[in-house]
DNA sequence: GAGAAATGTGGAAACAGTTCCACATTTCTC
DNA sequence: GAGAAATGTGGAACTGTTTCCACATTTCTC
């Protein structure tokens, strides 16, 4: 392959000169220019972008470590990301955790071997002291002490979520969400605001019995036995907030099966947008979060690291999204 | 940060001899490699890994063009290809191309400038001459000449297909895919093995009458509207195969819309596998791909080029995937 | 038309590793 | 115990760029 001396030679020219005519800068004379532009088309020149991150000390790559890009809304977000760094000129490379510490040790640690600039986080696990801080690391749905920090108005939806069901005539409320991780690995994730909105704004009003479920995180899928055994009691509910469509799709199942009918006996509504690929049957009632806009905060916050300009957090607006569901 | 130098002079040994330890190659004194860990782990050297790749010419990372990852089948395939490649010490960047030829340059372009060490392709359009087929290039649902390729047996899930709706009384059929690209660029795809096995096997019993409808692709998204037109034109067909999931769902809201019964009145079979994360109401019965054989070959493939064994096509056998519309 | 400013150019250092090679020391082998 | 083989080590070249700096030439400015 040839290399940048390669174009020097040819085209009489010292190495410093081919720079500046590829990187446009510095003082080259017309003739020269053109003479090495000839050259570098001539033997099909490509800079070698590996010398360049050497000189540079930056590769303009940005690792996105999620816990799983099948999920919908993250492989939208995943999508969004990858098409605004685009627009600026980075790349994005993509891991997806499933959750595993160690995987995200793996693409946390290319910050320090200098394969990556930059890393966006969008994790359930403790890796505070993992995290190298003198680096560009932008955090999702997550707070880390002295990481910039995006997120939905989770607690504003949960609001949102019990005004709605309250203007349907609900009386009985119940929250389900796996918001609580366990007895392993208590952390208290963002999303906990969306059943903090809910439970707060309905206490705000004088209700006081909202029943609060949890159940455990099963890489997102959620099983229909157990969502089964939870609604079996609580057959008075007419009203109930998911902690997001994944959930409220299991709780919808589960309702029909046990016969009750969804809106008409109970409303659900669930959190993310509704959007479903291969939307057959009913649309989920939700409270969307904007991929678009969430990807564009993210983005923006590592655009600013790149320009060495002040990054601070940002909190995104959620939106009613109908269906058919409450 | 502290570089292999540091390191050799806190330990008073060698540069060389510090690779030696880091790389675990060439001879090194138990004493020398143990006073030469320790120093790494005082002063927390990490080597660096695009000086590495400078060196050895070489960096580990794999490049994935697809149109979207946001579409349900290519987001699995992506989990599963970054997931495998993982597993051998590959890195994955990932490029939404939209179709857009001109993103799918810039990161074909990788390879020459040696941004990515290899790339997996998948497009509609006509980039053959953009690939620099001296490079690992591995292309999937397209051939391109000189490219090793993997695919599913398209053919053979066209055949399959038929083969159901016959066995389940459909007695007139119908073909409906976006496979012809229009006439702007007419490319025949892999994905027409759909059609041409459903046909196929149909005629060769002695079935000629099959109803072949072809609609344009738009991102994905199949228009109700479209398809409402097209299906009120033909009202005795009862056995329908779709050329994806996608389509078949549009095809069912369009043909429950117009007061036809799925199954009861008309048989409908898609292609991909049936999957949905959110599945509310019915789950379309479909030939699937397996996002993980496909992923497994692919990655085989590439890995076979790193360590430059020889590399061939695949063909990745797919399966009859029960649900509830045919 | 002389001195200053602007323009133009190339050599060499720097980036941070790997590896070849020469040479030194230790361990085998008979 | 001598020669061969195995083990151990560091210097230096090499990877392909960018950029600083020194110096040369051209163009201004009064």
């Amino acid at each position: 392959m040839a290399n940048i001396k390669d174009v020097a030679l040819k085209a009489g020219v010292g190495i410093a000169t081919v720079s500046r005519v590829i990187n446009n800068s510095g003082y080259v004379k017309r003739e020269t220019r053109e003479k090495v532009e000839k050259v570098i088309k001539e033997i099909d020149y490509v800079p070698n972008e590996i010398a360049r991150s050497m000189t540079l000390q930056q590769n303009n790559i940005v690792a996105f470590i999620l816990p799983n890009s099948t999920h919908l809304f993250f492989g939208e977000l995943l999508y969004f990301v990858e098409a605004e760094l685009f627009e600026h000129g980075y790349k994005l490379m993509i891991c997806n955790s499933s959750e595993q510490i160690a995987k995200e040790i793996v693409y946390l640690e290319m910050l320090k071997n200098n394969r990556v600039d930059a890393v966006i986080l969008l994790t359930n696990n403790d890796v505070d002291s993992l995290i190298d801080k003198s680096k560009p690391v932008v955090s999702f749905d997550r707070r880390f002490e002295g990481v910039p920090f995006v997120a939905s108005d989770n607690y504003g939806g949960g609001e949102m979520a019990a005004k709605k069901l309250l203007e349907l005539g609900c009386k009985k409320f119940m929250f389900i969400g796996d918001d609580a991780q366990g007895d392993a690995s208590p952390v208290i994730t963002e999303v906990t605001n969306r059943r903090l909105g809910f439970n707060n704004y309905l206490n705000s009003i004088g209700i006081n019995d909202v029943i609060n479920i949890e159940y455990p995180l099963g890489d997102y899928i959620v099983s229909a036995e157990y969502v089964h055994g939870l609604l079996k009691n609580y057959s008075d509910v007419d009203g109930i907030f998911a902690i997001s469509d994944a959930a409220a799709a299991a709780v919808i199942r589960e309702l029909e099966h046990t016969g009750k009918r969804v809106p008409e006996d109970v409303k659900v509504i669930g959190f993310d947008g509704g959007r479903s690929f291969l939307n057959l049957g009913k649309k989920i009632t939700s409270i969307g979060q904007s991929p678009e806009l969430i990807a564009e905060a993210i983005c923006s916050i590592i655009v600013s690291y790149y320009n060495k300009e002040a990054v601070e957090d940002k909190i995104i607006p959620v939106f009613f999204e109908p269906g058919d569901t409450a």
